[in-house]
DNA sequence: GTACTTGTTGAACG
DNA sequence: TCGTTCAACAAGTA
């Protein structure tokens, strides 16, 4: 499942390997993750050189040179691999490169997409879906964090840090971690936390998410980065996918709640509700 | 066969 | 209006 900082590792990967290299054409087996036009997504991207790759939230932008950049959402199982070769039936679309390398993208379950838009179009695109900032720039400040949590008094944290239009990139894995750091209960009432509480989240969120990039992420399922490896943040969750464990600080016992139709990991005892 | 999993959006509901 | 829950997308695992 890739959230910001396993997102943040492909980009870093991909624009190393990618800027400069020319895209000779695009294959693709699964016709529904373009959602743009197939025959224009081809024409637009054969022939292209690749400027650099960015990210938004969890989307990359792979900025051709050409005016357009290839916006691609990796959803919960998509992978894109650079790699001469190594296809499974998860394979859906291919880039070929004037130098023989491939860029493969596979996904299990089919939800990822690639769409193209006109790179400068692209903060547009961003501001029109009200994305929320991005945790880990430089400007985005305690003064701002607490403005949008007083904004959503009555939602409950964990949710909260997960929805993309409140703050970008964060999903079920790290809110839980995020959380269990900051000794918070994921159920709490934005308006119940106290001032040095959010204080604690905002650190926690800063520090979790440039640690599990440090590691190239986590490979829970079926995360891979862009040299087809796991990440190893894995080994370094201390709540998520350990429920019925033991806190690694307290002792107490890891449980597992539903909120929303999604799992929350949390210690019993550091995080009172 | 059934339940469960997850990112995101959108609908239904109180 | 706000927040929550559920459905939908899909396919593999327990």
């Amino acid at each position: 499942m890739p959230e910001l900082p396993e997102v943040e590792t492909i980009r870093r990967q991909l624009d190393k390997m990618l800027a400069g290299q020319i895209i000779s054409r695009v294959e693709v087996r699964l016709p529904k993750i373009i959602k743009t036009p197939l025959g224009a997504f081809k024409k637009s991207v054969a022939g292209a050189k690749i400027k650099g790759v960015t990210r938004r939230a969890k989307n990359l932008i792979i900025e051709l040179n050409n005016g357009w950049s290839i916006l691609t959402h990796l959803k919960l199982t998509g992978q894109l691999i650079y790699k001469p070769a190594a296809v499974s039936k998860h394979t859906h679309v291919i880039f070929y490169f004037r130098d023989g390398h491939q860029l493969i993208y596979n996904d299990l379950r089919q939800f990822g997409y690639f769409k193209l838009i006109k790179t400068e179009d692209v903060p547009d695109f961003f501001l029109k879906e009200k994305i929320g900032p991005e945790p880990l720039a430089k400007d985005f400040s305690l003064a701002d964090f607490m403005a949008i949590v007083k904004n959503k008094p009555r939602a409950r944290i964990k949710q909260f840090l997960m929805d993309p239009k409140n703050i970008a990139g964060i999903g079920n894995i790290y809110s839980d971690e995020i959380l269990f750091v900051s000794c918070v209960h994921p159920l709490r009432p934005n308006q119940t936390l106290k001032p040095a509480e959010v204080k604690v989240i905002y650190q926690a969120i800063k520090k979790i998410l440039t640690e599990a990039i440090k590691y190239r992420g986590t490979s829970a399922n079926d995360y891979l980065d862009a040299h087809g490896q796991e990440g190893k943040f894995f080994q370094r969750l201390k709540v998520y996918g350990r429920e019925d464990e033991n806190c690694p600080v307290c002792g107490g016992k890891i449980k597992r709640i539903k909120i929303g139709g999604r799992s929350a990991h949390f210690c019993l005892k550091c995080q009172r509700p």
